[in-house]
DNA sequence: CACGTCGAGTACAACGTTATAGAACCGACG
DNA sequence: CGTCGGTTCTATAACGTTGTACTCGACGTG
């Protein structure tokens, strides 16, 4: 039922190796042989085994794509862009889940790399510098997203703390005095938040109004239920927000969600912003004011830059790049 | 850099085949030998290169998932459960995007089965019969999703014409009596489409109300904009719905905010109810009422049943199972 | 006409793993 | 004391592909 090279090769009458030449777009074959051949792979529709292929090759053609959640509308977005721009090259994505987890993430970034990947895309990494050099077996690795020091290997990101200034900036020069933020996390993971949360800070600074930690909510995970149980908190907290920046979108989609609930208008009484420019943001009710990172332009670096280490400079010093954010301003801050 | 069976042997002073023998945990090894060949492969850092185990086993203990979209929020929940439940069976996914579209979807099943996959998941099927039975070269092959007849492969879903029917009843049981559809569509891929029409119709029917083809709004593809558009051409085109049975949850958001941005109030004015039970709709304003699919029931049953296929029972005849499904009622049809 | 060059094709050896067959050793049993 | 059955280990041959080295003509060119 299913043919190799060797039974295409018979059928047509010559070696095995003019068959892989026809098969690989060799330019040396006889236009007859090489119709020949053509014919006799149709007729057994052979496929190549790329098991074999890779084996022999020493490559699979595979990239991992390691994100926190399968389902968080921001990763999968960027799952969209990362796979559309690595079928470009000719690159399959495997897509693998971390769980946002340190363990998780270094199993997959271990695990999966049984020579069956020739690199891999990890983001956010929640893993520490020297974890990753550790684990670094010399699969090819760019980090996609929030990361602090220059670590050992190859990152694009967005400059997340201008980001944040800037957003809040946006709401501080909307009248607000009293901006909280969510989504602050205390472990590991939380490099893109402390980021984040470094860049409203300096706008608070910036504004002269003194940082109230009280009004800093921090966000187990970035999904809308933290979001919601992050904005039901400071509303009962006695601290008062007539503003609030939350560091994912999906939590804002919860922040919204709560602030129904409780009865306040937004942005009337409570301006909100969020980060991802998730598609949902642009049809909640009311839309939603976020930082928008160029997607298609992230992807398309991590994937050029990890085709770049695979294909040619392997061990070149760790590049950095940063890709431009919009602050898209919608319903959610500046009314309708 | 990387290391071989080899290396390891000659490290631990025995044979390529012990080596291989204790990683894959072959019970006839000496307790030392063990030993000492474990000790080699951790200083070694050995990794069994997964290409040449595939290609001397004829497996590759991959199994592909097809979806339209991959940011298309029922799918990336969807997938995030068949992730889980094929890792439990220790089967890696691969995520492929069809686009929705036959030739695509042709594509991925063609092509990604170049002896990469054990069995592909495809989800929903837009291929018709034949053409699905043409490509089957012999890969398993699990539906995953809306189909009428009994195809030639197995195939898992929910009863979507019941599903349809009930929620069309939910609404008329509401008083409403001008229900709309969203979400029809022309073209090969809308099976689904086509039968949640048909339980739609037959609501309609058994309350002795009209069918009234200008209540029913096709939709290119199942977004949000999509959903938006639908509704604006619905208000625009002088018939007044009471509520609207939206295919999908995304068509359903788009369609709220549609709603809103005309000035309407759900469920006041108009009552609005989707497909699919996404996280959006659990914190959208209105909370989206929705035929809500067991998804992780779904996701398990495709991969048993295509685990089975692979590893038993690979020619017996088609199978076909339905998966609960449950009528989740929210605000935008019983209000707050 | 000898010579190199180029085109078209072939044979064979890898790539790293596992299945098969069997060797060497051990203890137990008739 | 020879034989059997079991355990532990080894040598070797695949799996299907592609790179290397090679053969055999045909075609100029000097």
């Amino acid at each position: 039922m299913r043919h190799r090279l060797k039974d295409v090769a018979e059928r047509a009458g010559v070696s095995v190796k003019t068959v892989s030449n026809v098969v690989n777009g060799y330019q040396h074959v006889r236009p007859d042989t090489r119709a020949r051949v053509e014919q006799a792979i149709a007729e057994l529709r052979y496929r190549p085994n790329l098991s074999a292929r890779n084996l022999r090759k020493g490559r699979t053609g595979m990239i991992a794509l390691a994100v926190p959640e399968l389902d968080a509308p921001y990763y999968a977005e960027l799952a969209r862009h990362v796979v559309t721009a690595a079928a470009e090259q000719g690159w399959t994505v495997l897509i693998g889940r971390t769980g946002g987890g340190t363990e998780r993430e270094r199993a997959v970034a271990a695990g999966i790399g049984g020579h069956l990947i020739d690199g891999l895309i990890l983001s956010p990494p929640a893993l520490a510098a020297e974890d990753l050099a550790n684990l670094h077996d010399g699969t090819p690795t760019v980090l996609l997203g929030e990361r602090v020091a220059p670590g050992p290997a190859d990152h694009v990101t967005i400059d997340d703390v201008a980001a944040a200034r800037e957003a809040t900036a946006h709401l501080i020069a909307l009248g607000r005095r009293r901006v909280a933020a969510i989504g602050a996390r205390p472990t590991a993971e939380g490099t893109g938040a402390r980021l984040r949360l470094a860049g409203y800070a300096a706008a608070l600074a910036e504004a002269g109004i003194a940082y109230d930690e009280r009004l800093v909510a921090s966000a187990p995970a970035w999904r809308r239920a933290d979001g919601a149980a992050a904005v039901r908190h400071l509303l009962t907290s006695g601290v008062r927000p007539d503003a609030v920046l939350c560091f994912d979108d999906t939590l804002a989609l919860g922040a919204l969600r709560a602030l129904h609930e409780a009865g306040l208008r937004v942005p009337a009484d409570m301006a909100v912003a969020g980060f991802g420019d998730i598609e949902d943001g642009r049809f909640s009710i009311p839309t939603l004011t976020t930082v928008a990172p160029d997607k298609e332009r992230l992807a398309r670096l991590a994937v050029d830059l990890l085709a770049d280490r695979i294909d040619r400079d392997r061990s070149g010093p760790p590049r950095a790049l940063t890709v431009p954010y919009r602050l898209d301003t919608r319903e959610s801050t500046l009314g309708r």
